[in-house]
DNA sequence: ATCGCCTCCTGCGCGC
DNA sequence: TGCGCGCAGGAGGCGA
């Protein structure tokens, strides 16, 4: 479900929702197989932790406590909402914070998984070692990086975006719309890249992600924030899920073809 | 080392 | 209406 910008936008949510000096009175887990088992004595570590912030790296969402860092991955069903009306299936993990707040996770095909990093060296944590710039770190992320990374790649360009150890946070939605905007096919082969041509899908990958953050995520059925609104960049969409409709730059249909077995949207015209 | 296929899991929409 | 199939925003693991 979420790729770097529906992190992002939640993150921004639970940032509004949790109040300063807010902390984690009690935590329930209903759901200890998650993608990773949720760690031994998990509740435990959390429990009377003050919630200093929210951070994110790549897509791991991060609850800053004062003692060490709560991370949460979303897969791709994953959502945190704040007092939810009535239980649903699904609830995995419930945090009661001491201002009366309830925050609960809920991930129905559980691709998610949480864990604990202790202070103060969780930035080590294996979660985070291969992974490479984030998209809108202009001074890390920049034509010169992607190109370097390219050489001698025969990997499809699109896989290549989604590789996060080339760049982070690009899922199959905006590996698509960046690929489009560049001008370049998705099955073309990394280590074709010129260097203009890295550099302009470094724009465009900066530019859609960007783009997306302001739009609050794309929502393309059960996205939420974490206080229950759809994200609005599905309309600013130009191929992914569109196949068959006319591009709108120059109205040949766009078509669909299976990158290592995802769906990837381009214009024929419009992409090469 | 690199690459692509398979897998985890549930839900939904479609065609028959 | 009901059923089976394919597909869905991620990404680790494995075999070639």
């Amino acid at each position: 479900m979420p790729e770097l910008p529906e992190v992002e936008t939640v993150r921004r949510g639970l940032a509004e929702l949790v109040a300063p000096n807010d902390f984690i009175k009690t935590v329930r887990v209903h759901r200890r197989d998650l993608r990773f088992p949720v760690p031994f004595r998990f509740e435990q570590s959390l429990a009377g932790q003050k919630i200093v912030g929210f951070r994110r790296r790549a897509k791991y969402l991060l609850w800053e406590l004062d003692r060490g860092v709560f991370l949460s991955h979303l897969g791709m069903t994953g959502t945190w909402r704040r007092n939810p009306s009535n239980s649903k299936l699904h609830d995995h993990l419930e945090l009661q914070l001491g201002s009366g707040d309830r925050f609960v996770y809920n991930d129905p095909r559980r691709f998610g998984f949480v864990d604990y990093l202790e202070k103060p060296d969780w930035e080590d944590s294996k979660w985070f070692r291969h992974l490479g710039p984030e998209p809108i770190d202009r001074s890390r992320f920049t034509g010169d990086h992607l190109y370097q990374r390219s050489r001698g790649k025969s990997t499809s360009l699109k896989a290549f975006l989604m590789d996060q150890r080339n760049v982070v946070g690009v899922g199959n939605i905006y590996a698509s719309e960046a690929l489009f905007l560049a001008g370049l096919r998705p099955t073309r082969k990394a280590g074709r890249l010129t260097k203009a041509q890295a550099l302009s899908l470094v724009e465009e990958v900066h530019a859609v992600i960007q783009k997306a953050i302001e739009a609050g995520g794309t929502t393309l059925k059960d996205f939420r924030q974490a206080g229950g609104e759809t994200g609005y960049f599905q309309q600013q969409l130009h191929v992914y899920g569109r196949e068959g409709e006319a591009c709108g730059v120059c109205a040949v249909a766009i078509e669909n073809v299976t990158i290592t077995g995802r769906s990837s949207f381009f214009c024929p015209n419009c992409q090469s």
